[in-house]
RNA sequence: GGAGGGGUUCCCGAGCGGCCAAAGGGAUCAGACUGUAAAUCUGACGGCUCUGCCUUCGGAGGUUCGAAUCCUCCCCCCUCCA
């Protein structure tokens, strides 16, 4: 394989649609750093694994000498971008968005390298465009064309309503391809329509159009909605590292080989080999701890990884009571503390009522012993380590 | 401006005078099993001083022995016509 191929199958992996065809090349062969463009809401600064695919594409740009434009979209985060669904959205104060680019940066250097790496806004060029420019640039494409787009035809022809605003989200975000003069947009699947403006825009102002990668959209611990905070179903990249390594092994095991192109830096030629192990009968378990591993390592390092690792083992496969349980200290109760009760105050479970069902679902465990009695009464003065479920510890003290 | 549809427990969604703490699905939690917080199966899923009591069906009143269900006013969302 020559260099240049070499590097396209790295810029390639993963990847969606890479449009159009043989553009990528192109710009790869002048040898030059290219502009790399991706565009992130103002919004949502508390990034997961979904936000990663992205970021990591941008990383291996970066590694192969090329310049990435991280643009924070705050000016079209004022009319809400009309991807998918949502219609109306908050204007960001100016406070608010320099504060969520500050939290962006803290995390997205986790992966990027910031030699490498501009933060950019896009009220920055924006504002200077004023009205006539704004006017301009609307001259530059057509209704019609834009009824094109999936959701605003969906959208049309189901009779909802799309608001005149929303015609220009798709606008600006071209624009911001001329501004940037990018060689290179990256963004997700869902995002191909605005991207494609880019080109468009590029070359109604005289520019070369960019090239532009789609990358799939991660779906999330279920597997089937895209992973997204509002969901429940992401793994933060500021979770702490014995919750992501759980949450990555509770990913189901077809899952997983999603997540593994997406997420590891792992040669591809090396994923298919653990493939192709786990058709053969290997433990698709020990190939999921490597997938956990390396991404607890990547955001909390080695050494937390290798610790996380060994807690999950001694806990869930050796069934072992955790090191570090929280210590809670009641106070006494005369004629002694009830269990439900006592679940309750010690933060186990969500109400008395709670306690007692799960009493009666037989998950509760006090030192080690199963209990079944939902009328059970501590004595004060003891300290016990009550478990529930599987997850749930507590070392309570009654009557310190 | 006119006509119509709708707001139900975390989410979707049935119910349309008593049998309703409210069907069904999803999410969640638990148990069994296991190869893991996979998969599968089973169960739970408003609160409490728990064989009973209290609070909940957009909000406020009202009718009734009894209302999520009927009436009045109000708030909010959506569609169609103009």
């Amino acid at each position: 394989m020559t260099a240049g191929g070499e590097m396209l199958a790295l810029i390639g992996r993963g990847a969606e649609e890479i449009i159009p065809a043989g553009e990528m090349e192109k710009r790869l062969a002048t040898g030059r750093p290219l502009r790399i463009k991706a565009g992130f809401d103002p919004t949502a600064p508390d990034l997961h694994l979904g936000h990663t695919v992205l970021l990591n594409k941008m990383r291996v740009f970066q590694d192969l000498g090329h310049e990435c434009f991280f643009l924070i979209g705050d000016f079209t985060g004022m009319i809400g971008d009309p991807s998918g669904r949502n219609v109306t959205r908050q204007p960001l104060t100016r406070e608010q968005v320099r504060a969520n680019a500050l939290s962006y940066e803290e995390q997205i250097y986790k992966i990027l390298s910031p030699e490498r790496t501009r933060v950019v806004f896009n009220s920055q060029w924006m504002e200077e465009l004023g009205t006539n420019g704004m006017l301009q640039l609307a001259g530059k494409y057509t209704l019609a064309r834009m009824l094109e787009r999936d959701d605003f035809h969906k959208r049309y022809a189901a009779g909802h309503p799309i608001a005149i605003h929303e015609l220009l989200y798709p606008l600006v975000q071209g624009y911001d391809s001329v501004a940037l003069r990018a060689d290179v947009e990256l963004g997700g699947t869902d995002q191909k329509f605005n991207l494609l403006m880019g080109r468009h825009m590029q070359e109604a102002y005289g520019q070369p159009p960019q090239a532009v990668l789609t990358m799939p959209i991660l779906e999330g611990l279920d597997g089937v909605q895209k992973m997204s905070k509002s969901l429940g179903n992401y793994v933060g990249i500021s979770d702490p590292p014995g919750e992501m390594f759980g949450k990555l092994m509770s990913i189901s095991d077809e899952l997983m080989w999603r997540y593994f192109e997406l997420l590891s830096f792992e040669p591809a030629a090396v994923i298919a080999v653990w493939r192709r192990e786990s058709e053969e009968g290997a433990n698709p378990r020990d190939i999921k701890y490597r997938l956990a591993f390396e991404l607890v390592a990547r955001f909390h390092g080695m050494a937390a990884a290798e610790q996380a690792k060994a807690a999950f083992i001694t806990r869930f496969c050796d069934g072992a009571v955790p090191e570090d349980i929280q210590r809670v200290e009641l106070a006494s109760v005369s004629g002694g503390y009830p269990i439900a009760r006592l679940l309750k105050d010690a933060g186990l479970c969500a109400s008395t009522s709670d306690a007692l069902r799960q009493v009666q679902q037989r998950a509760v465990r006090i030192d080690g012993e199963r209990i079944e009695d939902q009328a059970l009464l501590l004595p004060s003065g003891g300290e016990y380590v009550i478990q529930v479920g599987k997850r749930r510890f507590a070392r309570v003290c009654i009557g310190f």
